[in-house]
DNA sequence: TTGCCAAAGCTATAATACAGCTTTCGAGAA
DNA sequence: TTCTCGAAAGCTGTATTATAGCTTTGGCAA
């Protein structure tokens, strides 16, 4: 193969050995699981040392682009929502983020992701959001169980729209809603209260089985209400 | 200060050093613009070379966490758009992301951007949105006027909605923006069609401008439906 | 043909060196 | 006293070399 292979000019080495590498992706048409140059045959083609052609590898294997491995040459990555939920968390973290916004966030998207899932479940999919919403409701008294069913449920409705895009930025709220999720659910103090979030998520799940896209829709907004009021409730924001 | 400062056990010494890191930053309470220990303070702490913490801050770098400048120790970061638009520009690249996915995500969130930049706007913002649709009404027979203002316009509207995580992913989506446009723009052949769009966004900037969050809704959701039908019409998808 | 092993190729980490940028701090000027 | 300026100290960016250990390749044997 041949590579366009021009010598680095710019002050910021690293950075103009990601723009090169980035280029050599998109120039080769490469996809995930097809394989870059070695760092030794890099460093050669980009004439910078081995140390700039491993930061630059290491910032793209940061953002998921490629998969760096011991013994491996460095690997076309798919998209994956760890990145992303760095960034998020980080945003939380900082200040520069609030939890508010994220719901406001997640309901504006998972109000389409819920209409689409009806649409254009598959029949697996449609058994696997069924069975994760019958398992919050079995879980009854283990809220850490009751809340990883919750979000691969919302993440497994994400996928179901078959839009990678939403399932990436769905996914990467995981972390920060694993740390809000028990504040909401304290906050439900009564336990009715609790079954109705349950009977909720399992209606949702319904509409979605059915094809019911206007229903789905519904459901999942009156879930973020819900969710969202119990939030304020505990005054988290 | 006091750092925690186990030293790292695990197979990855990079993995590890950059949850050491972010553990840092987590537990100093350090907000965008504190700085971390030196690299050769971070390598003495973890226990690794400065091979394996430079490596670890670059990471952090490409995810915008941290920001890195000779002679200046590693800086906290203000959330940044351009990593996440690399994660969506290798998607589209790689085949994992179509722009049609891309259109749904955006009018999914623009709607709702739309309704709170009319409801939320400071008096700058509206001021701004209006001069950038005007800008493109002005910029007639100059496309790639037209496109930076159009681009300049929807991150403004974002901005305006006052949620930073809106902002950040209408933000990711400017570079393939800039590669789509051009094909919608030639899509509307008829020049009636190109002033309509035009028309358009200004009515939307009033809609805005006017604090009225229904209308603005329903104009950006006009905005992307002819968008979307120009796209399909040029055959894009 | 299939299975296995040794060799070759490659990455992960460490240590050292030095150029060049930034910050600090004290001496001297106003 | 306060302000300014420059030298020194501190820090990062890049290169080089070395080595352990993982992965792939290619050929040999059954």
């Amino acid at each position: 193969m041949h590579y366009s292979s021009e010598p680095l000019v710019a002050g910021d080495f690293v950075a103009s050995a990601i723009v090169s590498i980035t280029r050599l992706i998109r120039e080769g048409k490469l996809k995930p699981g097809d394989h870059l140059p070695a760092e030794a045959a890099l460093s050669e083609q980009l004439q910078v040392s081995r140390t700039v052609i491993r930061e630059a590898l290491r910032s793209l294997a940061a953002l998921r682009l490629v998969d760096l491995g011991a013994g491996k040459r460095p690997t076309i990555a798919q998209l994956d929502d760890a990145s992303m939920a760095m960034m998020i968390e980080h945003g939380v973290v900082t200040d520069q983020i609030d939890i508010l916004q994220i719901y406001d966030v997640r309901r504006t998207i998972e109000a389409r992701t819920a209409m689409l899932a009806a649409l254009r479940r598959t029949e697996a999919e449609a058994q696997l959001i069924l069975s994760l919403a019958r398992a919050m409701v079995d879980a009854s008294g283990d809220p850490v169980a009751i809340m990883e069913h919750d979000i691969s449920l919302h993440i497994a409705i994400a996928r179901a729209s078959r839009n990678p895009v939403f399932a990436l930025i769905i996914g990467a709220f995981q972390g920060v809603t694993r740390q809000t999720w028990p504040i909401g659910w304290k906050s439900r103090t009564d336990d009715d209260e609790r079954q109705a979030m349950n009977a909720l998520h399992e209606e949702l799940a319904l509409a979605i089985v059915d094809g019911n896209p206007h229903a789905a829709t519904v459901l999942m907004n009156r879930h973020f209400d819900q969710s969202i009021k119990a939030l304020l409730t505990a005054g988290l924001i």
